[in-house]
DNA sequence: TTGTACGCGTTATCAA
DNA sequence: TTGATAACGCGTACAA
């Protein structure tokens, strides 16, 4: 089997030195005109690859950014590796992708493995089961940059780019309120993740400033997921009537789409019996039914500053920590009830 | 600055050789227990993290695999991303993700740096816009093994994972027979992509077996989106009426949408009026006004099946080239009229 | 069991 | 403008 062809042969082949080589390769001044033609030329005949191995080893900079994610198939994800990506293949970096599937033990790994691979600069949004912050920690302490994305870690002197969660929860929570409603439940995210404390805060101050009370029986952490939106609806549903909610803020589509289903299971309309809204704008959000009323996520621009943000770091070790929030959009439809009184607002 | 850990500090901290370091981190044999402790334990406390650049480079292996994927916002592969991550993870192998944006000259300059940074394998669905294959040769000419995955590419000697888009696309036309329609289009694909010849062969395999006349007119190509779906059906819906198809096979689901968006803003029924099935099983598919039958893609197993084949041509190089192929299965909804003559199929 | 010398492919540095 | 040499951090091969 024929080895890869290295600089070192290339120059043999030509006669001069590595270095000759190497200069012309790179296009570095100090090479003459005709030899630096006789190298390419020669180079690309050989089949000459370079190594970037070898030399990020010499420069100790891999152009390298390591990605962590928490479940690639939630339809914000793939957006968000688009925008990354996109900043990323600018400026000449590649992205090693890992997968923590939501288990903070196999974050903690991809951590470890991404800074064996010495990437220059870390991209991580958190796994739900997380609940120490250690193992990014340990990454600061290799003074590798890290930047939060959506799910953030605050406090620890990070940079972080999200979506305003408590600004857009207590925006369509009130909402809601200016509709009439006044019994209000809340299928709530994990506690231990940002974008779940964020939404739920949201939704109870908009109920505070709007001089609702807060019943407690009608908060229930339902999770990111479908199931756990039907489980926790089924349970709303079982309070004696007079308790029931006229309306529901789900943590995220998903969770808003299981508790749909559990409420026309059990004959009730959407809007008319309860009113429901969701969080994020899945792709399905307007096809349901009854077309969900949700928050649109700028997935896409999420990754693309984050990307941005941690190349600023790698570049400029004196950048500042920055908590970057980008706005996002309430997209009225059908499942909040506005149209059913006649007005659409 | 604090420099990085090296296992040469570690080494001089104990007063030992670097080799016993070596040697007691990666439990290799011929250290003697309590050195191997005390190495491990310094290790730790120092914060030595262990530099996979240099080991790669002398080592001549990264356990590093690329891809390379032309849309990572198209459903089908993040779900494919994470049965290759899976299979990748299990192995102890790392992905590094690149994005060819269906562009072919991006693709190329992607599999470039893949090689540049030394991957072990690769692993590709190829862009829309590909016309030639030099940059594939060349990078078996490397000798790094390549695996495509759904979107092949035939006869330069490279495994492919692709699910069976002949057979599929043929036994959805069949479907459609069957149940009595004659004047059957096809929105197809392109056909400088293998899934696209291959549904339309089997389309038109389908055809020739059951003694229908394949109409030219009645064939569009349409791309892989909503929007040349919306078009191509329309041109559809401006040829005569006695012309004008009874049914329509899509390329995929997103070409469908549009297809069925165009017949309902003609005032046409679906299926009483053109019965449509598209193929993929997009999330949406059931969701439609008409919930659409189409062909359900297992794209984890493809993902996942199409690592395990570079990895085992990656450990042994002697590895037969194979195509394999997974099967994928119909799912009969309503917009193919299966309904509508009052027979379940 | 432990250590020494060398090499992996490249670039920085300094000398020619 | 060019070249020789020493790194970069680790593992292999052999010697002690």
């Amino acid at each position: 089997m024929r080895k890869r062809i290295t600089a070192k042969q290339v120059a043999e082949e030509l006669g001069i030195s590595i270095m000759t080589v190497s200069r012309a390769l790179n296009n570095r001044p100090n090479v003459d005109d005709k030899t630096r033609e006789k190298v390419i030329s020669t180079a690309r005949r050989m089949g000459y690859v370079p190594d970037h191995i070898a030399k990020s080893l010499v420069l100790q900079k891999t152009f390298t950014i390591g990605l962590v994610v928490p479940e690639i198939t939630h339809s914000f994800f793939p957006e968000a590796i688009r925008g990354i990506e996109e900043a990323a293949y600018g400026a000449g970096y590649q992205l090693i992708l890992t997968h923590s599937a939501e288990d903070s033990e196999r974050e903690n790994k991809a951590l470890q493995t991404l800074a064996s691979k010495r990437v220059d600069g870390i991209l991580i949004s958190t796994a739900e089961s997380v609940t120490d912050y250690e193992s990014y920690e340990s990454i600061m302490r290799l003074k590798l940059p890290i930047v939060f994305f959506d799910r953030c870690v605050y406090g620890i002197g990070a940079s972080c780019v999200s979506i305003d969660d408590f600004e857009s929860a207590k925006k369509i929570t009130a909402h809601l309120i200016q509709h009439g409603y006044k019994k209000i439940a809340h299928l709530s995210g994990p506690s231990s993740v940002s974008i779940g404390r964020a939404r739920i805060e949201g939704f109870k101050n908009a109920m505070d400033e709007n001089g609702l009370s807060i019943n407690d029986e009608l908060i229930i952490e339902s999770g990111f997921h479908e199931a756990g939106g039907y489980e926790s609806m089924l349970k709303l549903l079982q309070l004696p009537k007079e308790k029931q909610p006229q309306a529901v803020v789900a943590v995220n589509d998903p969770a808003a789409f299981g508790a749909m289903n559990a409420i026309l299971e059990n004959g009730l309309r959407i809007p008319e019996d309860i009113a429901i809204v969701g969080f994020s704008d899945d792709i399905r959000a307007e096809l349901m039914p009854t077309p969900l009323t949700t928050i649109r996520q700028p997935a896409y621009e999420v990754g693309k500053r984050a990307a941005q943000k941690l190349l600023a770091h790698i570049e400029n070790k004196d950048e500042i920590i920055d908590e970057i929030i980008i706005k996002s959009e309430i997209v009225i439809r059908e499942s909040c009830g506005c149209y059913s009184d006649g007005k659409k607002i």
